[in-house]
DNA sequence: GAGATTTATGCAACTTCTTGCATAGTCCGT
DNA sequence: ACGGACTATGCAAGAAGTTGCATAAATCTC
């Protein structure tokens, strides 16, 4: 699995707590790795116990205290033996696609609806990467270079939710014209 | 989660035994949901003790005996249960974008292979998608007709794998222009 | 004739992820 | 002043999925 090396590389860039990590996943990794709150402090603790990070508990007042979390040398040398390793194949489990496969059991309503819940989801998702890639875009040369691989991830969202969109104008169509 | 579901979906068409099932999952549901054997009879154990599945056990010479299950009638009313329900929007987590997205801290060497290895699985799995929907589209009317909807599941795999591919390419000028 | 693949089912241990709950102060809007 | 969102962390139970192992005859391949 990658939510460990997910969390190794997010803070092999910047230490951080796990609130923090919530934050970040949110905001980029979070398209293509889902990680609930939970999980990443599970993970943060589990990582710590292997040695893979060390921490340090950060008083604050009027907030509850932190732990800044930081990649210890073991934890960076597992993470470039990760990134050397082959990655399997995604594993695709897509409940959406189930239910239309089986979905001659049920009225075409009910999957036009079911279809049009998913399509403003997406479009949103598109919007919002989108929007992204124009801030990227208009950063000057330097840093957008050392965005460039972060980038590459982006354009995946971004071709990746525009086909998703074009097979819902044809399944739209399949199912209108069967009514 | 649907494995119970696309399970229930499969036994619906035709009742069948696990071995069966793992054999229908690769040769049809298998690109949008995956399932190893054991889980399949884990499953098919845990549906016969909820009540929506039944089986008789039949006896071969020269084979192992086999547990034909079917659909119960509380199992068929589950079944349309969940088609009414919507199904929550799909969840990503792909460790190849998320070692794209670190890769800064390995060679690029490194990423072009990786790249090149699932650029290859991908390619295949386009080529035998594609070979489907000849074999479908080459049915008589009336069949056709019977395969509508999951048709439309295979136009969601054949472009699904066509935007992967078109992203790849993408990757590799931006790979190569780096060196 | 030896070795691999197919048919057929399953347990056990483990990892990964989800759901529900819990705590507790601060800041912001109305 | 009250409700809601934000900051911050975590446990516990359970569902879902993976990995490794086990059995055993039949048939196909070289």
């Amino acid at each position: 699995m990658s939510l460990k090396h997910a969390i190794l590389i997010l803070l092999e860039s910047e230490p951080g707590s796990g609130y923090d990590l919530v934050k970040r996943f949110k905001a980029g990794l979070g398209y293509f790795w889902n990680a609930k709150h939970q999980q990443v402090y599970l993970e943060l603790k589990k990582l710590s116990e292997a040695g893979w990070l060390a921490f340090e508990e950060e008083a604050q007042d009027s907030r509850p205290d932190k732990k800044i979390y930081r990649l210890t040398p073991a934890g960076h040398a597992e993470l470039l033996r990760w990134l050397s390793d082959p990655v399997a194949p995604n594993k695709i489990n897509d409940a959406l696609l189930v239910k239309l496969y089986g979905g001659s059991l049920t009225d075409e309503a009910n999957l036009r609806e079911e279809m049009a819940r998913h399509v403003a989801i997406h479009r949103k998702t598109l919007d919002s990467l989108l929007a992204i890639e124009r801030e990227l875009l208009a950063l000057p040369e330097a840093e957008r270079l050392a965005w460039r691989l972060p980038y590459l991830t982006l354009r995946r969202g971004i071709l990746g939710e525009q086909a998703w969109l074009a097979w819902a104008d044809e399944v739209a169509l399949a199912l209108r014209s069967a009514d």
